[in-house]
DNA sequence: CTATACATACGTTCTTGGATGTATGTATAC
DNA sequence: GTATACATACATCCAAGAACGTATGTATAG
């Protein structure tokens, strides 16, 4: 066999990067080789090397697939014409965790990225990345909170950074913990607690909410 | 040179430890060869051979070497005689959050950890490791929080797997996010605040500390 | 026909584990 | 105290495999 149709060979990429998710995901980015993912595609070397340079560019494209779909969510919760920001951001929050838990595929590449990847120096086009995506996803959130604000659904007091420091912490905490341990807690049934426990400390919390805690229009702080 | 006295015999299997972190640390576990080890530790391969099995063997051996000091000053806090085991707790967190900001070597080992090894299957010794560890951790922690109880320091209603949940979940969270970006807040200065916010939970957030608010009158306080 | 979408074949580079060499520490005998 | 015997603490060498990148072959879509 040899020269498909040009959605043919889309496909073909595609199934070589679901291969190697599969494959890193078992034997960790470094311990995967070409030959490996090839096997597991059902195609040879020869496909990968046609479509991607190297592993890194496979592992690449693997994580610009993955950060697709959250980043359509998030771009409604930041919206300036969106008129319930603070929800869109809830829904947004309770999503990326509970898609990690029901959907396997998205759930694989956070364990690749948690567990079995390397990053190596900080001039890491990779590391840099993450980091980047960090920032980015700090300065989205920063303006979603923002538009929050001036919609009075939180305290035009609140400490923006420690916001999005504290909003970085529990998100990568409960993802790490609970791909390390799913059994330990459940992530799907408590997604809405976390979340709303946590837009609970930004508007109660006094060394995030500001000097004064007060009690904004009533919002979905709904707990079990 | 040949045989060394045991004295120097156990500086060099030290230095190889310290040459080994500060290899996998540079380039990632995967890529460092035993050779690279050696280099770094002044020393061949051979001499890694004679006091390591293999490099897994290298990594373990740090792992072990750096799990030791947090050791003593957790036995401490869970000593059922401590007559303030909330402090030592506090301490304990404390101490763990600034040694990763000041002890190099401290930092060193949790970066690897966090961004610069693999762990494969579930079936890994190192995975199930550190998934004992976890484990380890938390029923220390539970038992930790038991005594400061007993010693009236925490709600008798407290929801103890929340809360050692939460506290794996912030502490992780914490030290995670501070490694990938230390500029993006001041661990070192903020480790008291962000461990006593965790202890304010402990006390008044509803969801860990007890449903006193929104339990109906009459009868104690079920939990688990 | 020609570029495409692969498969196949090849040479090179690294790394590993073990085998072997060797010089010194250390314990024991005398 | 010294000679002997052995274990220790490495250094050096070697064989084998794995993985990579490339070069080349090939059949088909356009």
């Amino acid at each position: 066999m040899a020269r498909r149709t040009k959605a043919e060979a889309q496909e073909t990429r595609e199934h070589i990067i679901d291969a190697a998710a599969l494959v890193f995901h078992r034997k960790g980015v470094s311990r995967s080789s070409l030959n490996d993912i090839a096997q597991q595609a059902g195609v040879t070397r020869g496909a990968i090397y046609w479509h991607f340079k190297n592993k890194q560019d496979v592992f690449a494209a693997m994580l610009e697939r993955h950060r697709l779909p959250t980043e359509a969510l998030s771009q409604r919760a930041e919206d300036p014409g969106e008129e319930d920001p603070l929800d869109r951001f809830r829904d947004l929050l309770i999503d990326v965790l509970q898609r990690t838990v029901r959907d396997p595929d998205h759930r694989r590449v956070f364990e690749i990225l948690f567990y079995k990847c390397e990053f190596t120096e900080q001039t890491d086009p990779l590391m840099q990345r993450v980091r980047e995506s960090y920032l980015d996803g700090g300065d989205k959130v920063r303006r979603t909170l923002g538009n929050a604000i001036e919609r009075g659904q939180l305290p035009a007091t609140l400490n923006l950074d420690r916001a999005v420091t504290q909003l970085h912490v529990q998100m990568t905490g409960l993802l790490y913990t609970w791909l390390l341990l799913p059994d330990s807690f459940d992530l799907d049934g408590e997604a809405a607690d976390f979340v709303d426990s946590y837009i609970a400390t930004l508007r109660y919390c006094p060394t995030i909410a500001g000097e004064r805690a007060h009690t904004p229009p009533g919002g979905p702080v709904s707990q079990t």
